[in-house]
DNA sequence: ATACTTTTTAAACAATTGTTTAAAATAAGT
DNA sequence: ACTTATTTTAAACAATTGTTTAAAAAGTAT
């Protein structure tokens, strides 16, 4: 009954429970926080959790997927444009780069979320197929048969592109410590990265582009 | 028994429990863990523990300094080294993956663990003053008014050579998960990306050093 | 030996944990 | 209206948490 008539309040408690729990789980870890805290902040019981989650797992492994599924959709938008790769590269990048200013926490929560789970259930959302239907894979092949692209492998690709964008993002607190920084020169340094990171891997990854300008 | 003034077996109790803490702290994270867990693993009370350490909390933090040291003092070997920016870039690109390799749960923690506590005793370990002493910085500085290496703030270069060394390992389970790897067919993209790294990082650095060859 | 200090333990502490039960409040259907 | 189903709550559950207390065990020195 739940599902149908959603006329009860502004906003469904099932939806308010989960926003909450996002939030508190993307900062505390799983293990870093209680269903009674995520109960306090959006004003509810804690019996309340349980009766439309499960458990405090169970309402952690949604968040979780739901994460894992809003860094894949960012890199599907990209892929399913009409572009060059070269733009998709540099689109790529700066959609992450923006989309990750806006979520830094994200990057660690997921990692420290699947380090977790013992189970994966990864094929439960078919990431890799949802990445196969944009046709990106087979227009690096191609690239790559014209010496367009570097013949590197495409789970390289991937992890070049992760890491340069993704751990920035996450290393805030480790590179602000070594180097003493506050926010200010920290996001100043993170803008000139996102440069750094656009030339340097569409130079490596399309040398003849480069070459040719 | 007689061998040192006032000590006390085999191996320290003290240093036990710090070895237990680490390897239990380092998989499951400060709030994923217990202290009679830790306590377990070594074979004494859980008392013991706050007997060595005061708390929970305390013996956390030493685990993560000592672990924090680590990473610096990598670096530290490698910069002091009287070896040309080149070959030292393979040099630390080699020894992270080597490293990391071996104690693939680090970054995470680390990163984690930053993230769980709220003060910020960096200043304690002075990890920018052991990383000035090498001479590295004014080794690049040098450099790069030589024009033999590109002008690139230190902070960037950190960046840099942390998110391709460190990102590739802590990233395991979620590359595997995507791309539905098992553990020999990751390995080997790992040891392919290395390679890709130091071509990467040179090639983005040093550009003249490629441009000549 | 005795006396004193350090190390280790068992037990208890109070607080918190995730989860459940049963009843109340609210909404919906008739 | 009344009846039923859904949503929400207060309270209790048993288990576990980090930490402390007091006493035993082991070690050291006198």
């Amino acid at each position: 009954m739940q599902r149908d008539k959603k006329m009860k309040k502004d906003l469904s408690t099932e939806q308010k429970i989960k926003d909450a729990a996002r939030k508190v789980f993307m900062t505390k870890g799983f293990s870093g926080c209680t269903t009674r805290e995520i109960a306090k902040s959006v004003g509810i019981n804690v019996a309340l959790l349980n009766y439309y989650f499960r458990s405090k797992g169970k309402l952690f492994e949604l968040i979780l997927e739901a994460a894992l599924s809003d860094f894949i959709e960012a890199m599907v938008e990209v892929f399913s444009m009409d572009l060059s790769l070269e733009d998709k590269t540099r689109m790529l990048i700066d959609k992450e780069f923006e989309f990750l200013r806006k979520h830094p926490e994200l990057p660690l929560f997921i990692h420290a979320g699947l380090n977790q789970e013992s189970d994966n259930n990864f094929d439960q959302s078919n990431f890799l197929g949802r990445l196969h239907q944009t046709g990106i894979f087979e227009q690096c092949e191609k690239a790559q048969e014209e010496g367009k692209m570097r013949k590197v492998n495409m789970i390289n690709v991937t992890l070049l592109f992760m890491s340069n964008c993704h751990f920035p993002i996450m290393s805030k607190k480790l590179i602000c410590g070594i180097y003493q920084m506050n926010d200010d020169e920290h996001d100043e340094r993170l803008n000139e990265h996102q440069e750094i990171v656009k030339e340097m891997l569409i130079n490596y990854l399309f040398p003849n582009t480069l070459k040719n300008a």
